[in-house]
DNA sequence: GTGAAAGCGCTAACAT
DNA sequence: ATGTTAGCGCTTTCAC
């Protein structure tokens, strides 16, 4: 048997398309009571559910989202993820995952896809990212919300969620210091990116603060994996005066740190200070629990969606007005820091 | 400025809309070149894009599908859904990610929105669900295909993946028994989850053809997290007669133990050999690295997708046939098994 | 208050 | 080979 439609619960009820549709979306005020009774007990009766694409065809809305993440694999993204799903769930909407896996053209296709399929709007949370596909959402005024890590969107007229890495990081530095820590390093994300410039730049801006020159605290880059912190550990240990205090870019780089050091029976905190950025679950069940610049993730989410459904109740030219947004880092201190080695 | 539509593409092209959807959806044998060729032109020169939806509503096709899974933070499923993503991509789909937060109803709420989406098929992905989501698509003949894990789709006439778990099992206790293990006990899922069941069922049924007595082997309920297994540590301990090899339901389960079994001064594997189940990234990171029950996680999630188009392609009344296969575990090996204590 | 009719953008007979 | 026509299931003026 096929779909029941609007056509048969108008006729079960004894009225027109029109009042179904009428008492469907709810807002329409004069309506006699008894009918849109009836209209209810049609509904009810053949259990109608309305067709969301052909509403679509005439709404131009499908009460959908689409989300670019680099990787859903890194633990930072599901947490993200959860906060943009709960709210669109809240608002009866649904939500596209793509996995871009680092790569623009893939990106670019889902972009593509995503328009093709009239999605309200599109969430950009990766750190990887191209203008052209900012390009492309403009082209049909798709509202688009960038998590404000990436390159090119400073000052483009894009609505962003900023990171406040220095909060955070202050607190960090601060703590280290008062352990008694001289002499730091920095284990980075890729250069190029630019979320790597700002975390390395606010960490030598704090260092510089307690009048440490930015210029003898060596930045060693990594690559915001295991891995990464991994080959990363023999660097810092090779440098001419080791530092007692590591600051990673992100909480995955910081692991791996700590289970090269372990490898290298080096013992953390009391040889090497470790301090990570993210706050990601694993960062709390590590030996030693990690300390870290927690990043707000599930909000992120929540506000991502929140922003957007800012701009959909603007008229649709207004849907390139930037609604941007900041959110906190701050410190949780946990065992992978200590004391300053006395030597 | 508004979409341009089939209309304009025809008329700039000089055709009928007919003939542009013929070019559009290739098919059609009989065009001549040059007819091809304007309204090609013209596509390219409107940057004509055709609408989904409107394709949608009279196809009956909307070239999405819907994935449930329990919770996306769990490392096991974002390389299901890779695999599910990929394959998609290939055939111009896009993917709906639900998490159901382990929550039925959550679930249901989310298969009636993916109906009312008009979504070709439904995975679910998730060990906790309900037979009353099947129900639910089965009125609406939306295809399904179920990870199967899951209670009651024994049976039941529905496209599953099966996962033998008897393979790779049988395999890691060969290997521990071959390292000298005799003193076995398991740290189990949540026991009403039917996985759970057969998990525990393939590691006692592996034991028993060595001659050991499933009844000598204890088994120790955990909840497939980390926090389940480190909970789970204590109790192994304090068996009577202490067990020098663990076998864990999952990864996240193992690692705990791990952690544990450092946190009390225990080495592993020389004071104890433990073994996880699904082989997820993390498992290769941890110290000492872990040797697990690999289970084919990302061609889970491909093969759920060829599964489904392999549905598609029939005619409506067959989608409840089933179209299950059965995937393989193997055993990785690394460095959490070692040769059972002197004792 | 409610109905009739047009139209959203496309596809698929059926003609020619 | 290509055009004409009739919907797909809904919303939304515009009448009454």
């Amino acid at each position: 048997m096929s779909r029941v439609t609007i056509a048969e619960v108008a006729e079960t009820a004894g009225v027109s398309k029109a009042t179904v549709s009428r008492v469907l979306s709810g807002n329409h005020k004069y309506l006699r009571a008894a009918t849109r009774q009836r209209v209810e007990q049609a509904i009810q009766q053949l259990d109608y559910r309305p067709s969301t694409v052909a509403r679509s065809l005439t709404s131009k809305r499908t009460n959908t989202v689409g989300v670019l993440v680099a990787d859903i694999s890194n633990p930072f993204y599901p947490d993200v993820f959860l906060g943009i799903e709960d709210r669109a769930l809240q608002q009866g909407y649904s939500v596209y995952l793509c996995n871009t896996n680092y790569d623009l053209a893939r990106g670019k296709k889902y972009i593509q896809s995503l328009v093709d399929k009239n999605v309200d709007g599109v969430l950009i949370m990766t750190s990887s990212f191209s203008p052209d596909w900012l390009v492309e959402l403009a082209r049909s005024s798709t509202p688009v919300i960038v998590l404000d890590w990436a390159v090119q969107t400073h000052g483009a007229n894009v609505s962003t969620i900023a990171v406040d890495f220095q909060r955070g990081i202050d607190a960090a530095v601060e703590h280290l210091y008062e352990l008694g820590h001289r002499r730091y390093a920095h284990v980075g994300g890729p250069p190029q990116l630019q979320t790597s410039q700002d975390r390395r730049a606010a960490f030598l801006h704090a260092l510089a603060r307690h009048g440490i020159d930015p210029a003898d605290v060596p930045v060693i880059d990594g690559n915001l994996r295991i891995d990464g912190g991994r080959q990363a550990l023999p660097q810092v240990l090779a440098l001419p005066e080791c530092p007692t205090a590591l600051f990673a870019a992100n909480d995955m780089t910081a692991l791996g740190i700590l289970f090269e050091a372990r490898a290298q029976g080096l013992a953390v905190p009391r040889d090497l200070s470790v301090v990570g950025l993210d706050d990601i679950w694993l960062a709390a069940q590590s030996d030693p629990p990690l300390t870290t610049v927690a990043l707000p993730r599930y909000e992120i989410g929540q506000l991502a969606m929140r922003l957007l459904f800012d701009l959909l109740e603007r008229p649709r030219e207004e849907y390139i007005a930037a609604v941007s947004t900041r959110v906190r880092t701050s410190l949780t201190i946990r065992s992978s820091t200590g004391p300053a080695p006395a030597a």
